[in-house]
DNA sequence: AAGCGCATGTAAAGGGTTACATGATTGC
DNA sequence: GCAATCATGTAACCCTTTACATGCGCTT
């Protein structure tokens, strides 16, 4: 269902067709929630299918764009205030390391340091990201100041997992 | 894929069933890597059409033990030492902060102060966890080696997620 | 007129969750 | 004898990925 108030949630900021949407996922949230362009088109089908969203306008080469509806609008706001959080994290990252001790120390090194510079690189980006946003570079709007947060926590997330790696590193050169 | 790796991870310490297997992800990998039992039983029956593994011994209540063979354990190997690794982290708690702009502060404050709570806590049980294994309770083996660096990402990845909370809550008061 | 990017979709296959189902053994 | 737990599995459904497919519009 994340997808589903993900997209609502976009369309919450104003019209768009599916391949806007498309793209703004790949910017934005793909950090947090990776979606794929047949998916969405599919849940865009849904949603107008239950009245959640509705074609606004359509364009040239066939071009759809859509609108969220005000049963669409209650709906993400309940998700976001009535609703459970689902807390489950996937890693691939962190559950290779549990089966380290498969392989020898080396290649353990060898693999953390591209781990650390993997993260260490998000976490820049990411860092870097939110410095702009501080500098107003993206306006002062409540869809800013709430996309700052996100952002926080990709460059906090990244930055984290890069000094496990390290961490990690040097656990294993000490002993 | 990853499932399977993990499985095999699992059988390269020694034999087991599915359902020894079903408890030992539950216990160590839920936290990186969720899996249920469905799904467990249907992957072991492929990695043992594949040759992969084999049914070891065969138990009371029709438990089947299953043991790596030479050909799994190196396909574990060769994918920790070779593949590339998928960095792709899901989080609808991140998500959800891209939206906070959607509901009242008041209620953006409660929720936060709900995550900083839980992430809190589940940072605590691992850093407890890290500590007795500092401490020696869990043996010194190269396995518990392993799991002791898994467990320390664990523990930073819930740590950094409760500061983040802390920090939005901040953010959002100071302004 | 050719090629690139826009824009939308379908199809197939695999991953993952939830509910259902069954029977055996152990401990009280 | 009964209940809890062990132990295995199937079925249905939804989510997600990857590959395939098509045609329009703009620029050069």
């Amino acid at each position: 269902m994340t997808l589903r108030y993900g997209l609502l949630g976009l369309l919450a900021e104003g019209p768009a067709s599916g391949y806007d949407i498309t793209k703004r996922f790949q910017e934005t949230l793909a950090a947090v929630w990776p979606a794929s362009h047949p998916q969405i088109y599919r849940e865009l089908s849904r949603l107008s299918e239950d009245g959640l969203i509705e074609v606004h306008t359509t364009g040239p080469r066939g071009r759809k764009e859509y609108k969220i509806t005000d049963s669409g609008l209650k709906e993400v706001k309940n998700w976001l205030a009535n609703s459970s959080v689902d807390h489950i994290i996937r890693s691939e990252s962190l559950i290779r390391s549990f089966f380290f001790w498969l392989i020898e120390p080396e290649e353990v090194l060898k693999h953390l340091q591209a781990e650390e510079k993997y993260f260490a690189s998000q976490a820049t980006f990411y860092e870097g990201y939110a410095a702009a946003k501080d500098r107003g570079e993206f306006g002062t709007s409540k869809q800013t100041e709430s996309a700052r947060i996100t952002v926080e926590a990709a460059a906090r997330l990244n930055r984290s997992l890069a000094e496990w790696a390290k961490w990690s590193q040097e656990k294993l050169n000490h002993k």
